[in-house]
DNA sequence: GTAATAGTGTCTGTGAGACAATATAAG
DNA sequence: CTTATATTGTCTCACAGACACTATTAC
């Protein structure tokens, strides 16, 4: 039996399978704190609580595939920094029936953030509060803009501590900052990224030694326009 | 309609579903290299290839539970360090069906490890080559016992080295380390896990200081016995 | 000039690498 | 005593935090 043979006797029906998802945590920075944009749900389970982004994932489909076609038809966008997250494979963590998630996160610039919202005003944009420090994470709160906290639906406030605890591990040996600024920004705007994120101030002078020396910035030598006061050097990211 | 009704009228085979599997990495420290557990494939396709040990999530099976029922019954084995990986999605990862695969590593002391092979002696043991440094990764190369490279069945390689990147990721934040290690240890044994894994010498005081300050080792007061020359301290890994 | 922020210089403390010195056990 | 490794001490260097100083722009 070649290999021809023995895949055309195969049945893949044997057992049953569980349903695979892939839900979005599309973060971005509002008003100098961490933001994610959610949905409502407008459904049996959990009808009316507010929810990730997400979407089953098609039989020809990759999971990568799947979460940019749900970043694109959910938040009306087609440039995101988008990592896969962890898998959530609790047996209950739906009601309805056996469903897998592959959790992705999502970065988004401001402008991308406020484009999402545009695109799709279905889309609520909730602050998140991390309490915690270090590298045990723990659960964050969310909250509304008008300041009520959310009960997010199934595991998904789960998903988005896991989220939370990733990008803070991440911040300062990768690129993940860039992902949450324009093309152009200032040593400030990187810096106030990295605050929000770790939710904690950040010693100028050493943050601005440490980003220099990294070798990742390029000075452009143009300046922003229409601050108060003395205008700051515009940069770039580029590796190395 | 409340909760209950509806889920009595949803359709759970609305749509085709992937299947989901989860594969382990098997991995140690023999002969101060790091080491993997290997199967031999005996049915199409890749057969005759050596792959990672793995199996079907079933139906009422969090993915949690189906890699510790793999690590049963494939590796003979109760304890291992355990933690999920990646999930690897491809379209066509797998030629027979569409096949979702949650990859697990499983941390195993020097005796788990023999202990498995002793168990099952279908298992392997292949040495692993990591020839990177840093945050990057790359591909990895696996050595049979004879020193012959093997060529890994479907993405085990991209597996294998996912999970060699995490592994050195983690090993001087977290407490990996010690999951490769028995209960009591002497610091150089720690300082070789080290470096086995991170394929570098390391410099001995500067270890012994920064593990010690670490306070996550408890001095036994005992000593290892049978040493060749002086006897080293035996220690304990305890948090705090 | 004043206000407010951008950007730089310098001191200090912490921690890692390098290297040497001391301690200890087997034979 | 010799050998080989365990364990400790010390020097130096790199780097981050703290803090003050200078630079620049709007008004």
């Amino acid at each position: 039996m070649n290999e021809t043979e023995f895949l055309k006797e195969y049945d893949p029906t044997a057992f049953q399978r569980p349903s695979v998802a892939v839900d979005l945590v599309l973060l971005g920075i509002r008003d100098g704190w961490p933001a994610v944009l959610l949905v409502k749900r407008d459904q049996l389970p959990h009808v009316g609580r507010w929810a990730l982004p997400g979407g089953f994932v098609g039989i020809d489909e990759s999971l990568d595939a799947a979460a940019a076609r749900v970043l694109r038809e959910k938040a009306g966008m087609g440039e995101a920094h988008l990592e896969q997250l962890y898998t959530f494979g609790a047996v209950d963590r739906d009601p309805r029936m056996r469903i897998i998630s592959v959790a992705y996160l999502a970065l988004l610039t401001e402008q991308a953030f406020d484009a999402a919202l545009g695109a799709m005003p279905a889309l609520l944009p909730a602050a998140i509060q991390v309490p915690w420090a270090g590298e045990t994470g723990g659960p964050v709160t969310v909250l509304s803009p008008e300041k009520q906290e959310l009960t997010l639906a199934f595991d998904h406030a789960a998903i988005l501590a896991t989220a939370m605890l990733r990008l803070r591990g991440k911040l300062d040996y990768s690129d993940v900052a860039f992902a949450l600024l324009p093309e152009l920004f200032t040593l400030r705007q990187l810096q106030d990224v990295h605050e929000a994120v770790l939710g904690a101030a950040l010693n100028k002078p050493a943050f601005r030694r440490r980003q220099l020396d990294k070798g990742w910035l390029a000075a452009t030598g143009a300046y922003e326009v229409g601050a108060a006061f003395r205008p700051a050097e515009l940069y770039r990211f580029q590796r190395h």
